[in-house]
DNA sequence: ACTATCAATCGTAATTTTACGATTAACGAT
DNA sequence: ATCGTTAATCGTAAAATTACGATTGATAGT
C-alpha cells in the first residue's frame, strides 16, 4: 500500500538530539516512572509518601528516582532526613519538541 | 524550594494507559529505533535501505523494526523478499496525547 | 532448475535493567 | 547520647536488551 519509493534523500541527522528524545523516551519507559511523572505532577513534590502510592520496595523506588533524575526530568531537593521530589516541566516541554521535530524534522 | 506538602490526594490512575504510554516511550527509547522512525517519517517506507542508513548489521536493524512493529509504530507490508515499512502516525498522536493528559491527567 | 536477493530467525555473548532485602548515612527529637 | 525516620547505596539474582554472524524461507529472474 505505501509508495516504497522514498527517493533516497539523505537526511540531516542529528546525532544529538536523537540520543536525547532517546534517553528521555528511555526513561519513561517504564510503567512505575510514568506513575511517577504523574503523581509528581499533580503538583509539588513528596518524600516517600511515592513508596506508599507505588507498590514497590523502598529501595526500587529510590532506583526509578535515580533514572527520572538522571535524565533530568525529575529534580531533587534533600532535607535530610527527607527529599522532596518535583518535576521538571521544561524537561517535558523539551521532550514534546523533539517529538515533534522528528516527526516533521 | 517546591512545596512537598502534596495533600495526598489519591490519585484516578490509569494502569491500561500507563502501561500503553510506557510502551510506546519504550520502544522510542534507543537512539536506532529514533532514527528508523525519522527515516520512515520522511516519507513512504523503505526495504532495507534501512540497514544502509543505520550502521548496524541487518539482523540487528530486523530486531529494532520488529520492536517498533510490536509497539504498534510502524507497519511492515511483506512483498518477498522485500518488506515495505511505514510509520503509523496515529500511534504517535496517541503517544503525543497521552504524554499530554500524563502532564495534566 | 539455479541463482541472487531480502528479511526473518536462530544461536550466542555481553551488557543493562529490574527488583529485593539489608545496610548505611544524616539528621531531628527526646 | 540514643532513638526514629528517610532515602541512598550495596550485594545479589533473574530477566531483558542489544548486537553480531550464520542460516533459512520465499520469491523473481535467468
Amino acid at each position: 500500500m505505501p509508495e516504497c519509493l522514498q527517493s533516497l534523500k539523505q537526511f540531516h541527522f542529528n546525532d544529538a538530539e536523537e540520543r536525547e528524545l532517546a534517553a528521555y523516551a528511555k526513561a519513561i519507559g517504564h510503567p512505575a516512572r510514568v506513575r511517577l511523572i504523574r503523581i509528581l505532577a499533580g503538583g509539588g513534590c513528596l518524600g516517600s509518601d511515592l513508596v506508599g502510592q507505588i507498590g514497590l520496595a523502598q529501595s526500587t523506588v529510590s532506583e526509578h528516582l535515580r533514572v527520572l533524575k538522571d535524565a533530568g526530568l525529575v529534580h531533587a531537593e534533600v532535607q535530610h532526613p527527607r527529599t522532596c521530589f518535583s518535576l521538571k516541566p521544561e524537561a517535558l516541554d523539551r521532550l514534546q519538541a523533539l517529538l515533534v521535530s522528528m516527526r516533521a524534522g
